[in-house]
DNA sequence: CTGCGTCGTAAATCATAGAC
DNA sequence: CGTCTATGATTTACGACGCA
């Protein structure tokens, strides 16, 4: 059991990427409210629970994409392009 | 309980409605400008970033241990023997204590979550 | 009105996973 | 395998708001 727990804890130490499926739904949202990319709490909530991090790490991602997208909005015009793509369809049906 | 921060954001804000339906077709000229909304308003005047020395963040972070909070006096004397200013010791503080919030918000979880695996 | 408190964030920087 | 860059986290600095 201690060892299964130091696993457990020594786990979390280590920075591990998001899983693509995470990613995929932080970008989603992201570019679905590019005007406004400001979750709320309970929004914030939501996306921590969909995808498997805590709110403080939904907070950090989001500080992060838009600083990086602001600063180089030429680099994400293909996500963003994919993106808007993908909720279009969405919202079609 | 709605507040927190919204008025930063009300300054951005756009008619969302408006955006759903959309008569497209003059699409193009809206997106060129607006798809990313003001949010990218850059903070004017705002003094650069810079990293303490490893000097002065241990001093604070032994002046922290001894007191979360500080008074006038105090905190003059310490901006004074490590070289910043007093403004930059108080907002130094008032980050400490929001990290230090966060870190026992953490701690909590993380207890709840090994009891539940391993008990 | 002053003045310091929290909260949420911008922006720069750090650390290192991971892509190549 | 060693280099790098992308990515998640942390560190300064404020603006907006609160309370005494």
């Amino acid at each position: 059991v201690m060892i299964l727990r130091s696993r457990f804890l020594d786990a979390r130490r280590k920075r591990r990427n998001f899983s693509k499926q995470a990613t995929e739904i932080l970008n989603e949202y992201f570019y679905s409210h590019l005007s406004n990319p400001y979750p709320s709490e309970e929004a914030k909530e939501e996306l921590a629970k969909k995808c498997s991090i805590t709110v403080s790490q939904v907070s950090n991602w989001f500080g992060n994409k838009r600083i990086r997208y602001k600063k180089n909005i030429g680099k994400f015009q293909e996500e963003a392009n994919l993106y808007a793509a993908k909720t279009a369809v969405t919202a079609a049906h | 309980k709605i507040s927190p921060s919204e008025a930063e954001k009300d300054l951005n804000k756009n008619t969302d409605t408006s955006t759903d339906n959309s008569d497209n077709e003059a699409k193009e000229d809206i997106k060129a400008e607006n798809t990313t909304g003001n949010w990218l308003t850059a903070k004017s005047g705002r003094k650069k970033r810079c990293p303490y020395t490893k000097h002065q963040t241990l001093e604070l972070e032994k002046e922290f241990l001894f007191n979360m909070y500080l008074t006038r006096e105090r905190r003059l004397e310490i901006s004074k023997s490590i070289n910043l200013t007093d403004r930059q010791v108080k907002i130094w503080f008032q980050n400490r204590r929001m990290k230090l919030k966060k870190m026992n918000r953490e701690n909590r979880i993380r207890e709840l979550t090994s009891n539940f695996n391993f008990t």
